[in-house]
DNA sequence: TCTTCACATTAGGTTAGTCTAATCTAGTTA
DNA sequence: TAACTAGATTAGACTAACCTAATGTGAAGA
């Protein structure tokens, strides 16, 4: 069925490939992918991503539904998550062998990931023992384009004593937002679950590299999407 | 003098940085790179190279002399070193780390060599204990954009016994450069110097990787300018 | 001196990717 | 049901980098 024809992969503009990521990444929590959402990650102006959408879609990359969004495709999403997979094995590359820290990696390997051979990130997968997971503990597609679907559990439910990445915040509300994000609850922190009070009571949390701890009632906890972080591993 | 105004580099494109390395290699013994050339070398319609050569003397990073050529200014001359040095470290820590070979690593190292931070060349650098020389023996110009300068010898006038990179085909004629190119004697291949016939004679060499030996009579001699490659060094 | 021709340049067009300003649409709110 | 509005889209323009076709130019040989 899928033979024969993208025997030549067009080899995708940069660009493509940073949209390809953002879309991966807006629309992995199922449903479709704002054009102010793409926007906004990317830091380009709406019409620039409508602009892109409808070439990716006439490339057959990505699904259009106008006014609604964008989904990627079988085709699209292999592409994104081979971007992902050379973002993720460059930062651990970096970390691990040239001593870069957390912070300085993500932008150097945000650059790196359009300009690598296949085969240079194989060299690097290879020096590394084909890792599986990225210094920020997400987990690194294989060279075929598998995932480990990392399942998500609401704050609410969480486990004490378990590290927590926090991934996705499930709602729109602006003040809501607005005051996850005066805590330091954005996507991306690390946390760790301290202790949680009966009843439906609130759950205490400690921010990781910090420490500083934030107590979330059960309302706003239940938005909060967390991926568990699997142990230390170096 | 030269304060305050280059403050913020303004950071050239990728493009921009092949053109200054090619002006580089083309005018480096003396005199002006000529439109044709580097649009050779590019591989780019010589109209290209005109437009270009317009933007690039405009910001100053050449000098252009219509219908002769082009030379690197100051500024320009130090973009280009720093263009080489990320090349040619790159070149070295892939084949020295990542075991790439010689054929393989000159491809990955152009597309590497815009997209990498100047730090993480250094630490590249640093890892390699601050190197001299390229996997090719050619001298890595310091990040300060110094470079030994590899004065050239012509074959005619070489010691027996040298290794000698060929550097420079010193005419322009085009059954001399035909002929040249149908023995194997372009820039770039490694020769060793076998014998000198007395009296004027002709030189015996060996071609470097195949052993190939040609005997070059002394007006074609005098027209190959080479380099002495330095002692192998791991 | 004049012609010729290789080479350089100008003219004009294309594609990718961005922008601002103007317009459209769908879903909410009165 | 009508009006409003947030967000999406279209229109039109710009830059960088390339191209082909047409035109200039200067140095070398008739």
């Amino acid at each position: 069925m899928h033979a024969l024809r993208d025997v030549t992969p067009p080899s995708l503009t940069p660009s493509v490939e940073d949209y390809l990521k953002a879309i991966y990444h807006l629309s992995s929590q199922g449903g479709f992918a704002a054009t102010s959402d793409i926007a906004a990650m990317l830091e380009v102006a709406p019409p620039s991503v409508s602009g892109m959408v409808k070439r990716l879609s006439e490339t057959g990359l990505i699904e259009h539904v106008p006014y609604r969004g964008v989904q990627l495709t079988a085709q699209g999403r292999r592409a994104a998550l081979r971007m992902i997979r050379r973002h993720r094995i460059l930062e651990l590359y970096l970390t691990q062998r040239l001593n870069y820290d957390w912070d300085g990696v993500h932008a150097e390997a945000e650059r790196l990931e359009h300009a690598v051979s296949d085969e240079l990130i194989e060299r690097m997968a290879t020096a590394l023992g084909q890792p599986l997971y990225d210094p920020h503990g997400d987990p690194i597609p294989t060279a075929a384009g598998d995932i480990e679907e990392a399942e998500l559990v609401s704050l609410a439910d969480a486990r004490v004593g378990t590290k927590l990445e926090l991934r996705q915040v499930g709602t729109q509300d602006a003040p809501r937002l607005r005051y996850f994000a005066e805590q330091g609850l954005t996507p991306g922190v690390l946390l760790q679950v301290n202790e949680r009070q009966p009843f439906n009571g609130p759950t205490t949390i400690a921010l990781v590299p910090s420490g500083d701890t934030r107590v979330v009632g059960r309302e706003l906890a239940l938005l909060l999407w967390c991926r568990e972080v699997p142990v230390e591993r170096r």
